[in-house]
DNA sequence: TCACAAGCAAGAGCGGTGCTCTCGTTTCAT
DNA sequence: ATGAAACGAGAGCACCGCTCTTGCTTGTGA
């Protein structure tokens, strides 16, 4: 069995998830550059040294805090996709996309963490590939079903992009045409510009109505991957 | 007159851009995170008090390193948008999105400290705005120069987006149609959220051919904005 | 059951950081 | 020429990530 043996590896379990607590509110507090394995040992009230029996280093608890943002967002991704369900396919991408937009500006400095510039090294470690894909697939679902249903308008593909287009289509969604999936890609990566600028600020002074700027923003994205408008 | 009054003024300009340079070498080589005063100092060969003479805290340093990053990133859109004098809008804007990826590219680190998480505190210091308008202005002025030539071709604006375009448009280019400006700024924002994906890894083991990916991303941006493909 | 290994908290300490303050010295303007 | 301003050097403060050692506690296998 899986189950907890003792006190000693629950209370291990319980003493981690504090940990990734208090590290989450010094970091909505003050950002990744300032997140301190001493401050947050200090407020747990227990020795920076012990710390160290839970997180190897501090890059290492940056590293959780990272896989649990993704996660956290691709949640929010997955639940406002189901809460769609009955929608058009169209319908259902602007969901997603404004689930992804709320979770990020009420939680910039988590999305700053993962959508941002790269905080550690430059290689993103191994146990963040897959929550990182989340939203995706969650996106690459919803093009999907409209395209298995009521199909996809799209443009066609430049000949010098093809392969590329084949070689991304094999990688991310083996059923859907190339054409689908490159496109899917480029609305996937536009999406965040449009979250990073507003949440990074700059859309400062520039963009005032955020939320119906978005909605527009997104919609188009979403026709952009071929989701019809209207029946 | 503004010339350099004496030796002194002259040394300083020289050490403050030998400090801006060291640091910038610092920067591409190890990241924002790691940047420091006192390796900078050590580097020069002078102690790092000295460096407080300069610069009065690391973040103004770090903020001299973003304007020079924005001037930098503008000048080679404004470059590759007057080496395309001749061709038609579509073209230029296409060219200017490619000007701005090899830039981002070729100095990853400069750009995420201008694109990515903001660094220091939260707001931008207003140093940074105009600089950080160049690419900007220069995506406007290609719209601009299409819509009073040839014409540009854009999708009706919804109802509840009217008020917020117009509000945009008398904010960054009066003399452009509401529509028109507000697909600006979106597809401005796009066009990082392609580059910063690169840049930023999370193309990893997804796009491979970036460079067909992102010159076929950068042209259907173009024609978001209403940018004719042919004439 | 009990000894032993593993897990744990605590403390001291190392090298590094941003930043401040003081103290002579040099440069410039009056 | 003289006084003010700018400057370089050094010491020092508080904090950081991280390591090592020292005892204590817990769980386990003989």
């Amino acid at each position: 069995m899986t189950t907890v043996r003792g006190a000693r590896a629950r209370a291990r379990i319980e003493i981690t998830a504090a940990i990734k607590d208090e590290a989450r509110t010094q970091l909505a507090a003050e950002g990744a550059a300032k997140l301190s394995l001493r401050a947050v040992a200090r407020e747990l009230g227990m020795v920076s040294s012990a710390l160290y029996r839970y997180f190897p280093s501090r890059d290492d608890l940056l590293t959780a805090l990272i896989v649990d943002a993704y996660d956290s967002v691709g949640a929010a991704a997955e639940q406002a996709a189901a809460a769609a369900e009955q929608e058009r396919p169209l319908d259902r991408w602007t969901a997603v996309c404004r689930a992804v937009r709320a979770w990020a500006v009420a939680h910039p400095h988590e999305y700053a963490l993962i959508y941002g510039s790269p905080v550690p090294g430059y290689t993103a470690p191994q146990d963040t590939i897959v929550p990182a894909s989340r939203v995706g697939l969650v996106l690459i679902d919803i093009a999907r079903r409209a395209h298995t249903g009521e199909g996809v308008a799209l443009p066609p593909l430049p000949d010098d992009l093809r392969p590329e287009a084949v070689r991304i289509s094999a990688d991310i969604a083996p059923d859907l045409p190339p054409a689908l999936a490159v496109a899917l890609v480029a609305a996937w990566s536009q999406l965040f510009g449009l979250v990073s600028f507003e949440v990074f600020g700059q859309f400062h002074r520039v963009v005032e109505d955020r939320d119906t700027f978005f909605a527009t923003a997104a919609r188009r994205l979403g026709q952009d991957v071929g989701l019809l408008p209207r029946g």
